[in-house]
DNA sequence: CGGCATCCCAGATGATACTG
DNA sequence: CAGTATCATCTGGGATGCCG
């Protein structure tokens, strides 16, 4: 255990991976905005198979970060919103996100700069 | 692209995963503390294989993120330190990482009732 | 000591088809 | 509409060996 009190493959490492993977991370923002239905988040998110969307929104179910509603009705709906827990995790990544976008353009330069070094 | 302005293959969400990355948010982290050698961070972060050491810290070393220090002496010394794009980084990642720790709890919790609920 | 090159695999992700 | 099931593919990551 590091001084960070985070170590590979800790418990607290899990829930990290859960919330900044591929999926979780845009599940997370575009939820931040309002709640969703799963076709709606499927287009929102732009590029991402049923089964993955299906998958992470359980995941983050489990976790407690996402609230499923699913309205007993024909054709079935479903809405997925945040809880207080998810809305913590949301703002953390937003933040991470936020910071990327803000920067991206001095980390590209930085790029190109070592790039430039070598082969 | 979605509203945060982040989509699932943008160059933002490639520099994000960098920092999330298994191996990048151990690396940030520790870096945040002090500068380190490279095996200094093998023994600090526990288990990691020299290449996704190595690897990792290239990539963040080509972002801008991390400065790489080697000293032309024998044998050969390499120090690792945060730049202030780096420093930025890592604060984020922290957060996130604290963020995990104050919750954990709850939500094993969550995972519980989850559980609980199904075969 | 601090790497890089190679091979290999489990697990993450995608594609497609099917269902309540 | 909102999934599940199955099969195929891709890739992060470990193991090993070599080198300046």
């Amino acid at each position: 255990m590091n001084m960070a009190g985070i170590d590979a493959m800790c418990p607290e490492r899990l829930l990290m991976e859960h919330v900044t993977s591929r999926w979780g991370t845009l599940v997370l923002i575009a939820l931040l905005d309002r709640a969703h239905r799963f076709s709606e988040l499927r287009r929102e998110i732009g590029v991402v198979s049923e089964k993955m969307l299906a998958q992470t929104l359980r995941t983050l179910e489990r976790d407690g970060l996402v609230h499923r509603d699913a309205k007993p009705v024909i054709p079935p709906r479903v809405d997925y919103s945040l809880t207080v827990l998810g809305h913590e995790a949301a703002e953390q990544v937003r933040g991470l996100a936020r910071w990327t976008e803000r920067r991206m353009a001095a980390v590209e330069r930085a790029r190109e700069a070592y790039d430039a070094t070598r082969p």
